[in-house]
DNA sequence: ATTTAATACTACCTTGGAGTAGTAATTAAA
DNA sequence: TTTAATTACTACTCCAAGGTAGTATTAAAT
């Protein structure tokens, strides 16, 4: 029960863009250093953002990264989704086939509330919402 | 965000030996057949359960498995325990080290609403109190 | 006693996520 | 025009979860 080392790379690497919206790029680089996350693997995920249209890249020297898509219109919801990490509404908690609640699995009325919470919370959280002072990277 | 597969099948196991517990004794083809969990995996699942003390085996031909531990004092918290997949406080959600409310990360303060209910949920969730009428296996 | 049906053990295979390595392509600075 | 600093691409390695195969052990039924 926890989130892909991918998606957690990706809303730390995009809240940290944010929090240095006043520059005009951010490089892998820099992104590898101050989150501590391994150059190579980054910059892989890096392409599939620009890929996907959240970033855009400027390449050669003095290149890196901006936003695309506008930080208050990307969700944490949108890069679980992404990377497939999202809690899928017709996926069944314990696996059996998909959800019916007209057939429920043993959980179902244990899990549906913190369900709904759960994706109700990763729906509204921007990634410009979350950016604060002081928070740890 | 999801739980292993070997949770999923361990909290449907129990459910069933729940369902059914008039009987005596129920054996890995049988729970096998009609949960429809591959065999050979299942019987490492349900070894690995006897180890641990929720249940135990009878060998030999007749053999099979029933509670040790009474099924209202199992719960899915403590299967999730077993197989690494519970919810850890000190985890943080974005993986930056351990968790440390005073040094809070981006997500934290939408996360930890979530993370409680849901702790409180699989704590509270026994096997006794899921099994029940009708649900789907 | 032998057979049969059950659990336990040991060893392996497969797959996907995570991470690494090397090189090509791009572009500004020197 | 060369160099340096950057992103993009291709192709791997590593590891743990999930799953499979074969055999040993146990004990009731016959
Ligand atoms: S039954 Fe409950 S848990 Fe199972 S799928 Fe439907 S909602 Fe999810
Ligand atoms: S900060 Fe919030 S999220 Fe990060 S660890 Fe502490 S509790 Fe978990």
């Amino acid at each position: 029960m926890q989130l892909s080392n991918t998606s957690k790379y990706t809303i730390r690497i995009l809240a940290y863009m944010v929090n240095h919206k006043d520059r005009s790029l951010i490089s892998a680089k820099e992104l590898s250093e101050n989150l501590d996350i391994p150059y190579k693997f980054l910059t892989k995920i890096m392409t599939e953002l620009v890929k996907v249209g959240f970033i855009e890249s400027i390449r050669g020297r003095e290149g890196g990264y901006k936003f695309l898509r506008k930080a208050s219109e990307i969700t944490v919801g949108d890069i679980l989704e992404l990377f497939n990490d999202a809690i899928k509404n017709e996926e069944c908690i314990l696996g059996i086939d998909s959800c019916d609640p007209k057939q429920k699995c043993a959980l179902h009325d244990k899990w549906i509330k913190s369900k709904v919470q759960l994706q109700k919370m990763f729906r509204e959280s921007t990634i410009e919402s979350i950016a604060g002072e002081g928070n740890k990277i």
